[in-house]
DNA sequence: CTTAGGG
DNA sequence: CCCTAAG
């Protein structure tokens, strides 16, 4: 489903006959609360910028089909005079409009229903292009509160309209109390419920970078979907935080109607840009004198303990907007954002690794077709995709299950049929994952080729079995599916790669690191882990940094040792003594003895 | 490519 | 485990 967009004056049409019956004290129903992206339209009469109903948002996306054909010839066309800038003025646009959707789709928190919206970001952005006729406006979180303040001027009918929070997704992911039916509640500064407060955390969420300074990644990647409507794999704390704030303000960008309300007036169509500017600054210079902030701070003490604050309340927003437009420097680490970042700000070191990256995420492909991939975030495993479009960046793809699927009988069928492109070119390896990773786990997949078996999976995965019945923990084998990646388990999916060390491999490390020293991981591997096929030398770094840890805490005093987590396997003290001795010896003596 | 470290 | 920065 679409956004409202249509021109005024389908809206108009539209107002003449249900804007009487929606018009209603503002109170009654609304929830300041709620960060909602609402969809305007103006009515007919007075002007008034009114959330529109998701039926009337059908309509006028009908209507608007017309108009958005009319005024872009195509679908697919894109005007090539098209500034950078302009475009990803647009992918903000378009981030916005997805936003927009996914508060009006959604009745249920499912993640099917989301799914399906990713299809509709190309025409949307499409849409987008005629900004001038936008009707929808997402407003941000504080332009709620503003629309309040104006009185009235918002008003809401909540059998109409169930303005829903924000993003399902913020409360899903973020646990916070709500229900996806919006209870009616007065939204007034003056009654601010303790209803309202439980919303406020999630409110909170997607406040600014101030407030986000003390949120675990966790908190930040689910901060990054409140305020874009897509998921995020970024770990990194400061892009997430810059980003979000970045995209907390630079929705107000978002094109309004042509016609613009002033001080509670309409004040008549207007071109764009001073739209834009002025929608803006009623939003800015007005909130903050709402006492609703007082609120959220209050809802903040009493809700969950974000470390929340006043950042919006205080903060010189118009300002703060255009400064972070102009100092935010694009990221470089992750191909997500590369790949979805406003191409325009891209300098040219960015550049450099945006090719670096497309030539990872680029597979094989069968004859001449080259198929981009890109990596989609999808229930905390990264799986790559073949790459569609920058605008479609919502959520991953709803029949991904059916991919990874048919890509394992693939590879069943496949041993035979044996044409590993076909792995890559339509349906996306899920085993190529984004990290080096994906080596050992390629390699696996051409063993089985060759072995042409049904089978392949043994050709490695007896080597662990004959490792694992060894010792007790063997829960290696358990992992083991066809591609060593991710597998699906009752819908969800594993963290890839996650293989507990079983005992036997944890001795034969230790054994390793006495031959060789420890820091030679290549040898070790090479040597003492040839038959463990997976295990690449950081991972024996990293587990002799583990194992090194473990020793030194648990000796010192045995007491703590006993009660520890029991959640991992535990490794006999002998180990880790000898696991000590060694680190101790192998710190004291350089390596060049050996 | 291999290591060392941070996350 | 993942991701990177350095050699």
């Amino acid at each position: 489903m679409g956004t409202v967009v249509g021109t005024v004056e389908d809206c108009r049409e539209m107002f003449d006959v249900s804007a009487q019956t929606r018009i209603t004290p503002f109170s009654s129903t609304n929830q300041i609360g709620n960060p909602v992206a609402y969809k305007l339209v103006r009515v007919a009469g007075d002007g008034r910028l009114v959330p529109a109903t998701d039926e009337e948002i059908l309509e006028v996306n009908e209507t608007d089909m017309h108009n958005a054909s009319d005024a872009c010839q195509s679908l697919g066309y894109l005007p090539t005079e098209w500034s950078p800038s302009r475009l990803s003025q647009l992918e903000e646009c378009s981030e916005v409009l997805n936003l927009g959707l996914l508060r009006s789709d959604n009745v249920e928190p499912s993640t099917e229903q989301l799914s399906s919206q990713p299809e509709y970001s190309e025409e949307l952005l499409q849409k987008a292009k005629q900004d001038e006729r936008l009707v929808m406006v997402s407003t941000p979180p504080d332009a709620n509160i503003q629309f309040c303040n104006e009185n009235n001027m918002f008003d809401e009918d909540q059998v109409h309209h169930e303005p829903l929070p924000f993003s399902l997704d913020v409360q899903n992911g973020c646990d916070v109390n709500q229900t996806n039916t919006v209870e009616p509640s007065c939204p007034k500064e003056t009654a601010l419920p303790a209803s309202a407060a439980s919303q406020k955390p999630d409110f909170a969420l997607v406040r600014g970078e101030i407030c986000l300074n003390d949120l675990p990644i966790k908190a930040l990647q689910e901060t990054f979907r409140a305020t874009f409507g897509r998921e995020t794999t970024v770990k990194d704390k400061t892009w997430l935080k810059r980003r979000i704030t970045m995209g907390l303000t630079k929705s107000f960008d978002v094109p309004t109607t042509n016609l613009t309300i002033k001080d509670n007036k309409l004040v008549g169509i207007k071109d764009k840009s001073s739209d834009v500017a002025d929608v803006r600054d009623t939003n800015v210079k007005e909130a903050p004198s709402s006492s609703a902030y007082h609120v959220n701070g209050h809802s903040n003490a009493s809700g969950r303990s974000l470390g929340v604050n006043h950042y919006w309340a205080t903060e010189d927003f118009s300002s703060e907007e255009r400064a972070a437009k102009r100092v935010r420097k694009p990221t470089r680490r992750y191909i997500e954002e590369l790949e979805t970042d406003d191409k325009s700000v891209v300098t040219s070191k960015d550049q450099r690794l945006s090719e670096k990256s497309e030539v990872r995420s680029m597979s094989v492909s069968s004859g001449k077709r080259v198929t981009v991939t890109r990596v989609v975030p999808l229930g905390g495993s990264e799986v790559e995709v073949p790459y569609v479009s920058h605008v479609r960046r919502s959520r991953p793809r709803e029949n991904f299950m059916a991919l990874m699927e048919c890509h394992t009988s693939c590879l069943e069928a496949k041993g035979s049929a044996g044409e590993s492109n076909l792995l890559n070119s339509e349906v996306v390896s899920p085993g190529s994952v984004v990290n080096s990773a994906s080596g050992p786990i390629q390699k696996e997949l051409a063993a089985s080729h060759n072995n042409n078996s049904d089978e392949h999976i043994a050709a490695e995965a007896d080597q662990d079995v004959e490792a694992d019945h060894l010792d007790s923990s063997g829960n290696s084998s358990d992992e083991y599916n066809n591609t060593g990646a991710p597998m699906m388990q009752g819908g969800g999916l594993r963290r890839k790669h996650h293989r507990a060390w079983t005992l036997t491999e944890v001795t034969t490390l230790v054994e390793g690191v006495s031959k060789y020293g420890a820091g030679k991981w290549s040898e070790i591997k090479k040597f003492s882990f040839s038959s463990h096929s997976h295990r690449t030398s950081v991972d024996l770094k990293d587990k002799w940094r583990n194992l090194l840890r473990a020793s030194f805490a648990q000796s010192p005093s045995n007491t703590m040792g006993s009660f520890k987590k029991h959640g991992s396997m535990h490794i006999p003290v002998e180990i880790l003594l000898q696991v000590r001795e060694l680190a101790e010896k192998q710190s004291l003596v350089p390596p060049n003895h050996r």
